[in-house]
DNA sequence: TCTACATTTGCTCGCGCGAGCAAGAAAAAT
DNA sequence: ATTTTTCTTGCTCGCGCGAGCAAATGTAGA
């Protein structure tokens, strides 16, 4: 049979042809391919075999339209620039598909986009949404339970007090407070913190809790400086705005970062730029332990966050259908390296 | 009414429902729904208030299922730990939901999988599948060709001869020629070639590419190294076994790399274990260009794919439903940067 | 006003499957 | 062998929408 005869695209094989080729009806066949269905296993047998040869499995569309459950989670996520989505997504994606689940993957542009993004999830029937994002503040939850669109709306890698909201994060106290007190044992006592965007409320946590920590200690409030984008190299800029006049007696002698992101982007001008040496002049610490804290460039002091066992949590939940509501919250694990 | 009361998942709202609440038929409320559909300004008008008010949405699996057109893509990919891929699906995630496509994003745990991941694919009835990942050779292509389960089956990023196989990519010939005469014009003349993976043909373009052109101007063949997967810790080691015991005369004075995720695993290695000097001692050259090779440690030499291009290409590829056999290549820009 | 034609609307049927029930077959108990 | 119980199979109906046609409505020209 030449090649060229091939038709590019076969003819939709359905479960009534398998139910002929097999001798049996076209909801048996259907029984075949569902594990919870009770079928004999001679008739499984005679199924199987016909439905390889024609090359048949199950429309998931039409399963999904009849049976109302869609097996998909939509995966709505931005700041494509930071490292840890990528290691998020991996993750993710890899336990996700072992459980069974498919995964519609949405890019939301900006902060206004979300709302878009959401209802474009919802005309596919998803059974969970997941925001891995840092634009989804409460408002846009809000807005997304109003609608009430989604059976799950589960916010990873991030705390939420919203209800009907599942959050599955670390717990950035805890987290803080013990980089907070790894700082201050390493004997630093001019500490600056680098923060990101200020404008979602959950994420002050993390230099709330430095702040107070220190301000428990030393009853003083070290400096914050904000960066408007969780990224580094504007990071490096507004450190260099920051540090650049500054006699050296004046420099902090620490700079902790809400994340690596940051942490990276204040290295590179610390090093590159002020010609400071890390950790002797100035030590860093970041959050999340992103694959290239690791890097001799960086060999970034920081926090990582359990991924895996938070992922495999976020499985059991999507596999409860009680579960809409919690706000469960993981404790990582300092990595001391050389920056600080 | 009480907060309480409010069920967290909304009842289904039903064309039916908006056409009662409109005062028209079923068929005109989901023709108001589509763009091609010709229908009066003033029922659109009614019918879009209806649903507005009702927050109806039309449901896609339904829309899919009788139309056969799912505008669904899956997107395999692999290889997460090379920043490329962020790249590359931030533009590809964003571009293609401007265009009205979902994506399903399928993580290819290795070879293997990738048979059982584009069966998952077809399942929900996807319009194309493109491929983003390494580890889709011919053998995988043509089993998936022999399914014929796909409409169309892109391969981005790198280039396909196979029949029945759409592929847009970077003209691999030509950048590495340039690349080549780049390095021999700013007089390097010891070149090492770091090469990845060579399981898979379509990569040996560029090696051969580079071996090539010296072949032609100094008639010998370069060194060349591989390293097994594209992982710059692990090229960082092939490295470091290939230079640690060689006199300096006998160092390479240009390193000539695959991609950067290689370039910056070598480029580690170089300065940090083996405290040589980039370029002095050692230039450095990568491919793709990442957002980390502008980064002050890499600063590295680099050929950049023009990706938007690329991705703007695809989607009118997917829009064109008789496309469904080319190859075109792309011409990118080499970046100088200070490594090299 | 009437005819010819274009536009808009409603409708039948089908996409492929699952829930849930009733009929049939098989196994167990009497 | 007969009855009871359990397991397996087939079936009706519906999920929400689109293709494509027929009926209805609108528009223009004579």
């Amino acid at each position: 049979m030449p090649n060229e005869k091939r038709p590019p695209f076969a003819e939709n094989v359905t479960a009534d042809d398998v139910a002929i080729a097999a001798g049996v009806s076209r909801w048996t066949v259907n029984r075949a391919f569902r594990k919870d269905a009770s079928i004999s296993p001679k008739s499984l047998q005679k199924v199987m075999v016909a439905a390889e040869r024609l090359g048949y499995l199950p429309d998931l569309r039409a399963a999904s339209l009849a049976s109302d459950r869609s097996n998909l989670v939509a995966l709505l996520i931005d700041d494509f620039a930071n490292p840890h989505k990528l290691v998020m997504m991996e993750r993710l994606t890899r336990i996700l598909r072992r459980e069974g689940w498919d995964i519609l993957l949405v890019n939301t542009l900006n902060r206004d986009d979300a709302g878009h993004a959401l209802l474009n999830a919802s005309q596919r029937r998803v059974d969970a949404v997941i925001l891995i994002g840092i634009q989804f503040d409460d408002d846009v939850l809000e807005t997304a339970l109003q609608a009430r669109r989604f059976r799950k709306l589960i916010v990873f890698a991030r705390s939420s007090e919203n209800p009907n909201t599942i959050s599955i994060a670390v717990d950035d106290v805890g987290a803080m407070t013990e980089l907070a007190r790894y700082v201050h044992q390493r004997g630093y006592r001019r500490p600056l913190f680098l923060a990101g965007p200020q404008s979602y409320s959950a994420h002050l946590l993390r230099k709330e809790t430095f702040l107070e920590y220190w301000g428990k200690h030393f009853s003083f409030q070290p400096e914050s400086v904000t960066v408007p984008a969780y990224d580094p190299a504007l990071a490096g800029t507004i450190v260099m705005e920051t540090l650049s006049r500054r006699a050296p007696s004046d420099l902090p002698d620490v700079i902790v970062c809400e994340n690596d992101a940051l942490a990276m982007g204040a290295s590179d001008v610390i090093r590159h730029k002020l010609g400071l040496e890390i950790p002797k002049d100035i030590a860093i610490t970041g959050f999340d332990d992103v694959p290239q804290a690791d890097n001799p460039n960086y060999r970034l002091t920081t926090y990582r966050q359990p991924l895996t066992e938070m992922v495999e949590y976020l499985v059991k939940v999507l596999a409860d259908p009680e579960e809409r509501d919690l706000n469960r919250l993981f404790t990582g694990r300092l990595i001391p390296r050389h920056s600080a």
